[in-house]
DNA sequence: GGCTGCCAACTGCTATGGCAGTTGTCCATG
DNA sequence: CATGGACAACTGCCATAGCAGTTGGCAGCC
């Protein structure tokens, strides 16, 4: 559905950039220094400091950083401060196990109201992963694997998933420099998985679908090492 | 732990209402505005209508608007107006599983790092729901009940999850007019769940635990009306 | 009558200024 | 030297004012 049709009749839209408030821009720019490493754990922001460093006025900041506390990336201490807050091996793997259960259960919704055009989305998407699974072309599967996960979100239409699941993502990238690339022998199983999804998908199986999405995530997680492999496993 | 200790050589804190912002005072005056029914559903909201109402500047207002469009509960058109979501029926239920899958990850995570002394305060509260139960007194039970949950909760220690299920339970609420006061029948059941759950965490046994919680979320909301019951069920 | 274009009254959004509370420093005092 | 208190430099929080974009309606024209 969102396949580039151009409407006749109607101007070109913006550059997404220019259309987003400056509150969102803020909080997404902040979001990204945040785990990209700049405003290290424990680093105090203020939000006039943030506003002249970022050219706009402390409102929009504020919004930004209210956002980033509901998130668990800052926390303020009222008439105090507001500091980036630290986050440990510990709460990333918690992180990671509420974001399983949330993948799931968009899994389960998507399976139940999915239109029969987004079965094709989603077979090319499929195609772009085998592909790159094959050239070990990882910036391709990163791009895929977005797309493949932010389309199930948005099919199940629910704000509130959709958002949560969004927040809950930036995190990954956090843990992500832990273990840079997944082990080569990984990726035919993740493509495995993401096949066993869009089959669970396509036969409009919810229950198969979460517990197949849960534990790609899951397993997933451990594979980049957020996550210890469950007990009772192979592993030296 | 939260119990009243009151600390040597400090002041009486605050009556709680004094002490928050406004604009979360706001928040929480307009979402229970919401879920009681006034601010109808499509209704359109101002910034500087509520502003006024409320007497308060239209900053903390739009604050409130902003947490609530967070939570799936309005949504603003930029430059255009806010206007009150509609949950209808369907929604509702989506996110009740939402919710059953966090209480689930929650009990699973409070299975894993509760301290011992916080058992002692779960087994009052299974107290009080057996007497409650007993005389059929559905206001202490719904009081013990929130405290039940909102004590697991907080037992995880992760804000995300926290602040997650306190949105979430603002939606229980609204979902509950439609079929006021659970059947006499159901009391004993749910006391029996809440005590499986409390045996999971004594055991320190977090799959037990995600598994009860969730089924006792899942089943509460299909008493409630808001979840149909699952296919396989006994129901003429 | 039906359509076009303008104008006033909204809307959300941002900038500015100032409030109250906290903290760190520096000087006066015991 | 150690201690206490006041002042200045912060902080987050809130109120006010004005910006830009949207909408409804009314006058004017075809």
């Amino acid at each position: 559905m969102a396949a580039a049709e151009t409407a006749r009749g109607r101007l070109a839209p913006l550059a997404e950039e220019e259309t987003l408030s400056l509150g969102e821009r803020a909080y997404r720019r902040l979001r990204a220094s945040i785990v990209q490493g700049m405003l290290p754990p424990g680093g105090k922001i203020s939000e006039r400091g943030l506003a002249t460093q970022l050219g706009i006025s402390a409102q929009p900041v504020r919004e930004a950083l209210q956002r980033l506390e509901q998130d668990g990336m800052v926390i303020t201490l009222p008439r105090r401060g507001t500091v980036v807050a630290e986050v440990g091996p510990a709460q990333l793997a918690e992180l990671g196990r509420i974001r399983a259960a949330l993948e799931g259960v968009a899994a389960a919704l998507a399976a139940e109201r999915l239109e029969a055009g987004a079965l094709a989305a989603f077979a090319a998407i499929l195609a772009r992963m085998k592909a790159g699974t094959e050239t070990a072309d990882h910036e391709a599967l990163d791009a895929a694997n977005e797309d493949f996960h932010a389309r199930i979100h948005h099919a199940t239409g629910n704000p509130f998933l959709i958002r949560s699941l969004g927040s809950l993502r930036a995190y990954d990238h956090l843990g992500r420099c832990r273990a840079v690339g997944s082990m080569p022998r990984d990726l035919p199983r993740a493509l495995r998985e993401h096949q066993g999804i869009v089959a669970a998908l396509r036969r409009r199986d919810p229950t198969l679908a979460e517990a197949r999405m849960r534990a790609h995530v899951l397993r997933s997680l451990v594979t980049n090492g957020v996550l210890r492999p469950p007990r009772g496993k192979r592993s030296p």
